[in-house]
DNA sequence: GAAAAATCGAGAAATCGTTCTCGATATTCT
DNA sequence: AGAATATCGAGAACGATTTCTCGATTTTTC
């Protein structure tokens, strides 16, 4: 997040009912697409059945931790053996929404906006862009990275028409709550936030923040803490 | 994990020594920037004081956990008053290293990689792009958004001689390792990683995941559970 | 000038996440 | 077939982070 990053795991968790969101902790949220990626590459080699001694090995993680991380899609593993590959995947994937894929708007064609479009892998990780919007008049009419560039004044009804249920917002920190208006108003209930501001949405919609300049400062911290060892 | 996501938080600590890095949560460390963000809009409208109770309000945290926060970065607060916003900014972002600039290194000028060295605003954050590095011939030679982008091979002489310590890795999955041997030859000691790949650096070089596809899966989830109520 | 109100800062308590321990189970080896 | 080994899964122990409590301090009000 953000910038937003204030208040990621707050955030985002406080946005829906206590309950069905803290069901399951958000750093195990996190590690799961890693383990995606690690067993896509063992399957990718043949691999068919895995233990969480060998994928803690890989990753550096406590094997005891992988093992609930994995409890919490539902897989249950076999003593001795662990994990179908195959099974194990669709199991992490399905959890995380990965399958059905959703269409999503972008708003804000900037350069990181132009990037996004252009970020194929996006589409492993269930994410489509189906249109782009931009207050820039120059921009809108023309396509980037083969999606449609907008202007604002269409946002709302197409969402609607189009029924899209996730918004990125990669505009500047000044018209991000304006642009989040519009996403909300077109019906929209997920916003994954680049912007480097904290945005009020509705009890019906989730943001969750990209964390950009968190991550960046994590890395200048210990930057400075390593320099001067 | 990861790619990347996985581990973050252990895996940068993981790879300083114990004592230095642990000494500030990380948790804080990814609040910080949000605290630095909410204090530039206060000093804009010419706030000059600001207690914690005002901001956990508006970024929706805790005012003890907001003072711990702010407490490490060494500022001391005034009781019934609060903290001079000024001061406040000045006080987070040495802290976090944003005053000194640091040149960076980009490696892999695909489309995210483009992205990022047209996002003017990473100067705030005390990082900028001082030269582009991909495989591709075609990109050689070229400029993007003022950066020049060179071939693999000049990366390692070129680090070296630039004296960078921060090099920005935006390749696919299957270089990440590779590209990150040429900046620790190179004596790069920070490593910003957009690849979904777990990265192995030795004991003088920090990475940090951007966690893209972390905050992803997290919306992705957090919409699947919003959608089924 | 004294009382009231707001806020800081330090330490205690509670919560959350990670790591450890152990019994159960499946496979492999002899 | 029986013993040895590896791994899962559940629960306990531990550690880290967040939240609560309270005394001290400064400003404002009467």
């Amino acid at each position: 997040m953000t910038f937003n990053t204030t208040d990621d795991a707050e955030r985002s968790a406080g946005e829906l009912s206590e309950s069905e969101l803290k069901v399951v902790p958000e750093p195990s949220l996190r590690r799961l697409p890693g383990y995606v990626h690690f067993l896509r590459t063992l399957r990718q080699r043949g691999r068919e059945v895995v233990s969480t001694t060998h994928i803690a090995k890989d990753l550096r993680l406590d094997p005891t931790q992988v093992r609930k991380d994995l409890a919490y899609t539902g897989i249950i593993g076999r003593p001795k053996v662990g994990y179908d590959v195959e099974e194990l995947i669709a199991s992490i994937e399905s959890f995380l929404g990965w399958n059905n894929s959703s269409d999503a708007f972008l708003v804000g064609a900037g350069a990181l906006g132009t990037a996004l479009l252009g970020h194929e892998r996006f589409a492993e990780y269930g994410l489509r862009f189906v249109a782009a919007f931009d207050q820039d008049p120059s921009k809108q009419g023309k396509e980037i990275h083969g999606v449609s560039v907008f202007g604002m004044h269409k946002l709302v009804d197409l969402a609607r028409r189009m029924h899209i249920h996730i918004g990125v917002l990669s505009v500047p920190a000044q018209g991000a709550q304006e642009a989040a208006e519009l996403l909300m108003e077109g019906g929209i209930r997920a916003i994954w936030n680049f912007s480097p501001r904290r945005i009020e949405v509705g009890p019906d919609t989730v943001v969750v923040d990209a964390e950009l300049y968190s991550t960046l400062s994590i890395l200048k911290r210990n930057l400075t803490l390593i320099m001067g060892r």
